[in-house]
RNA sequence: GGGAUCAUAGCUCAGCUGGGAUGAGCGUCCGCUUGACGUGCGGGAGGUCACAGGUUCGAACCCUGUUGGUCCCACCA
């Protein structure tokens, strides 16, 4: 059995050939199964363009953890894998390709491009896929799905001809954000707001009589995009302002254009800013697009698509949006009517694709309209049918659901859910329809239309959690796994995406799509900036795996960050990590060496020592605590606990405290009982850590175990009250304790101290001897305090030592060196200071009666607890400082 | 402008519903070629838990305010 494993661990090659083990061995496939209890998981699903990055990392990480963790607790895990056909992300890339080539989008054709589209698709669809395969994620790849697959689209139809005939979706004429860079409208989700150095225009438009004669009196102004005044068709004032109140109802020249313009009052103007004017373009912001609809105002479109002047510019018509500010300010300047300009700070909308100013534009699109459908996802959030974690998003989701305003859905894109309306070539009529209709049902004419737009691609995406499992069909997937469990995934698109699954979950299914979001924060540098392809300071995971492994990576995820806060990469977190995995795989080497071609035997209950009802003790009470973190989604807690567990307490500890027994091979039954521990609490550490690490616990069970095929599909630890030892673990303690002390008291001797709690103490030298005698009251007292035997060393190595026993752990430790008396007395008065502390603490609170009476009664019990073991170390500890004084 | 959130060891962060700062990783210092592991072992230094008040028997944790950082939303022309 005992195989040549190498001193350290080298996770290449192994992850590779233990993943497709799981694969071939079909253990991420999850069948309908009526006789267990589902425990379900869909995938963010990655952009196609994308490549794997830290986000990526971490999500897939979560993901993996929770569904390899629920798969052990014997739950049927499905863990619902897809890409998403990103349609603006992958048509930008595309067309930046074609470009490269030389081609233009428009000649090309939509057909041809969509073509493109598909075979980019097929060519880089698959290579997200592999890099999650890389990390370790356990989805159940048989079940892949596409969000512009057949079922999807059919999903995507169905829904958009449900809600347009519920009155849900309508087309209308609004204020949309328009990219022109991209040519496309977008929603407000997708506007970014940056702080952008620019200016205030301060400009004048001459009142008229009303005779339309100029009357010598200006209205100022001030604007930070003068171009729009091509396009005003009004000058609002508040109707309280006294210093305009005579002017409402006039009118104005609007200059360049030569266009009589009126003086609205209008609520919406703040007389405090500025001088309490403000001209009024209802085709170029969304707020005079209000105040125009209030005042019945025309409105007027002065741009292209490309954000250049358009016909009803005047003599502006044609010039770039910027140009043309430049040329209309110096035009006004020279009719002086230019007051002044001054510096302004504003926010900028911009395309968070493309980072192109985004330009409010009114055009027909189609909307969601969201009043009615919000409803039940702010419900279902606030009555808790819905958890978030952490809590604390429920803030940020009220904030978007309570101001939410109707979504733009249609893009003027090619590569995407096509929009399933027509037109009727000859009367107009739009028919909405689940497949082309044949002819128009108003006029009978049979040549219509389709409407050339696509589908915002979150309108897909939120049909993800059901039309994954089938929907429209009503499949046993869908009855069996709907709703989902869990949702993993950022907090930044909680917008996009999280609000608009639930909200189309309830309407479309009646039913919320999962029960809890899981909400993660965003991987930074170590700088705290954000990774970034301009900053290039993005780290490639798959560099990580190739050089520390998949699992120091996921370990580094999770570790010391709790849920929804960022967190920072270090390079030498993933090496401590590494490092981790690299003791497992020395401890389990050990374990194997000394395993030798033999399995240990169960052994008798009365052949353990307590030093293995010690550990035993410490790692039944470390499943309770790691199931119940796992549970609350305090993932990094819980491998924290696992962590410490098997690096301190049973590598440091028991690892050390079991050799001699191991060495001594006289006791067969006791060398048994130890290796037989050994191997278990191991087991059980390894099938805790697996979710964490799932590469290195699997090779590791693997060689262990040889009954079992797998750790991934073997059963989750379970506390069991049987396995406490209260006694055991108090006496080990104490003789950690002790040890610690002994270690402490030969600091700064000049003799070198012994690495190994187990070693044989070589004795004082004969010169110290006295030195050694005038200690030996604080050995012996240090080891009856801790039911330790002083008794002559046995090692045979010296003939002066003295070692100390512990009764059946049989862990030797040395005592024959010296104690620095004036360093231990020290020691043991700070000590004797700190518990003098505490028990002034204990008392006052026992004594107190509001403690006593208000408190729980575990909380008292437990001060009591402490009381006692206080009052106890205080005697021993005068004790000690009587002995040394003497 | 509204809101959220953070401020704990040199750095990065844990710290559950108020009850010993029990902290972790990295760094740093001292000592260890020991037969699982130097990707290791043992030990040490280092914290007035941002500041000021308040509630409480008791506050890193609750409340108020101040300062500083980050983020989200809004977009007053």
């Amino acid at each position: 059995m005992s195989r040549e494993l190498a001193k350290t661990y080298d996770p290449s090659g192994i992850e590779d050939r233990l993943y497709q083990k799981w694969l071939d061995k079909k253990y991420f496939h999850a069948e309908v199964d009526e006789s267990k209890k589902p425990f379900t998981i869909v995938i963010p699903p990655p952009n196609i363009t994308g490549q794997l990055h830290m986000g990526h990392a971490l999500d897939e990480t979560l993901q993996d953890i929770l569904i390899r963790f629920k798969r052990m607790q014997g739950y049927n895990t499905l863990w619902q894998p897809g890409t998403d056909h990103a349609s603006i992300a992958t048509e930008v890339k595309i067309t930046e390709k074609l470009r490269e080539e030389g081609i233009d989008k428009e000649s090309l054709g939509r057909e041809k491009f969509l073509e493109r589209a598909w075979a980019w698709k097929k060519e880089y669809g698959g290579r997200i896929v592999n890099q999650l395969k890389k990390l370790g994620s356990s989805c159940d790849w048989d079940r892949e799905r596409f969000t512009m697959d057949e079922g999807c689209n059919k999903a995507v139809n169905e829904v958009f001809v449900k809600m347009y005939e519920k009155g849900y979706i309508y087309k209308g004429a609004r204020m949309v954000n328009w990219c022109p860079v991209c040519n496309t409208s977008i929603s407000d989700a997708e506007v970014e707001y940056e702080e952008q150095a620019g200016h205030f225009w301060h400009i004048k438009y001459p009142i008229l009589n009303d005779d339309d004669t100029e009357s010598g009196e200006y209205l100022v102004f001030a604007t930070t995009r003068p171009e729009t005044m091509l396009g005003d068709t009004a000058v609002a004032v508040h109707p309280e302002d006294e210093r305009y109140k005579h002017l409402v109802g006039k009118n104005l020249m609007l200059p360049l254009m030569n266009r009589k313009i009126p003086v609205v009052a209008d609520e919406y103007v703040d007389r405090e800013f500025g001088t309490g004017v403000v001209k009024i373009t209802p085709g170029h912001d969304p707020n005079d697009f209000e105040v125009g609809k209030r005042h019945d105002l025309p409105l007027i479109n002065i741009m292209n698509d490309d954000a250049t002047i358009n016909e009803n510019g005047g003599k502006f018509a044609g010039m770039e949006r910027y140009a043309a500010r430049k040329a209309i300010v110096a035009e006004l300047e020279q009719m002086g009517l230019l007051v002044k300009i001054e510096d302004h700070v504003h926010n900028v909308g911009t395309h968070d694709r493309c980072g192109a100013t985004v330009e409010p534009l009114v055009k027909a699109q189609w909307f969601v309209k969201m009043d009615e459908l919000i409803k039940p996802a702010q419900k279902a959030v606030r009555e808790g049918e819905i958890r978030l974690v952490p809590e604390s998003m429920q803030k940020n989701y009220f904030n978007w659901t309570d101001n939410i305003r109707d979504w733009c859905i249609s893009r003027q894109l090619w590569w995407g859910h096509r929009i399933p309306a027509w037109y009727c070539d000859d009367c107009g009529e739009i028919v909405v329809s689940r497949t082309a209709p044949e002819k128009c049902p108003k006029c009978g004419a049979t040549h219509l239309t389709q409407d050339p737009d696509t589908l915002d691609t979150w309108f897909s995406s939120a049909l993800w959690p059901f039309s994954t499992l089938g929907w429209p069909e009503q499949t046993k997937e869908l009855k069996y796994f709907y709703p989902t469990d869990v949702l993993v995934t950022g907090y930044d698109i909680i917008f996009f995406w999280v609000i608009r699954m639930i909200f189309s979950g309830y309407e479309q299914m009646g039913e919320k799509p999962f029960k809890t979001v899981f909400f993660h924060g965003l991987v930074r540098d170590s700088q705290g900036r954000k990774m970034s392809k301009s900053l290039g300071n993005g780290i490639d995971p798959l560099e990580i795996i190739a050089k520390y492994g998949a699992d120091a990576l996921r370990l580094t995820l999770v570790t010391g960050n709790a849920p929804g806060n960022d967190m920072r990469f270090y390079y030498e977190k993933v090496e401590s990590n590494r490092n981790f995995a690299n003791k497992i795989w020395n401890a389990s080497r050990f374990i194997l060496m000394n395993m030798g071609d033999e399995q240990p035997a169960r052994p008798a209950e009365s052949e353990l020592a307590p030093a293995d009802r010690w550990i035993i003790s410490k790692a039944n009470r470390l499943v309770k605590d790691v199931t119940e973190n796992m549970e609350k989604y305090e993932l990094g807690v819980a491998v924290q606990k696992i962590y410490d567990f098997i690096w301190d307490e049973f590598c440091d500890w028991y690892i050390e405290m079991v050799k001699p027994r191991l060495y001594a091979k006289e006791d067969a039954a006791s060398r048994n009982a130890a290796l037989y521990t050994l191997k278990n609490v191991l087991i059980d550490a390894l099938k805790l850590l697996h979710p964490y690490m799932p590469f290195v616990t699997e090779e590791i069970f693997c060689s262990l175990q040889e009954d079992e095929d797998s750790i991934m599909v073997s059963a989750w630890p379970v506390y069991d009250g049987a396995k406490d030892y209260p006694a055991e673990e108090a006496a080990v303690e104490s003789i950690k304790e002790a040890i610690r002390g002994i270690r402490n008291a030969r600091t700064g001797m000049d003799v070198p101290p012994s690495k190994k709690a187990h070693v044989y103490v070589v004795s004082a030298l004969a010169e110290k001897r006295a030195s050694f005698a005038e200690n030996a009251d604080f050995i012996k007292s240090l080891a009856s305090a801790s039911e330790l035997i002083v008794q002559e060393d046995r090692s045979g190595i010296g003939e002066d030592a003295v070692s100390v026993v512990i009764p059946d752990v049989n862990l030797y430790i040395p005592l024959g060196e010296l104690v620095d008396i004036e360093k231990e007395l020290e020691r043991l008065q700070k000590e004797e200071q700190r518990l003098e502390k505490e028990l002034a603490r204990v008392n006052g609170m026992l004594s107190n009666e509001k403690f006593t009476s208000k408190a729980p009664a575990e909380k008292i019990a437990e001060e009591r607890a402490k009381l006692d073991k206080y009052s106890r170390m205080m005697e021993q500890v005068k004790e000690q400082i009587a002995n040394l004084r003497k």
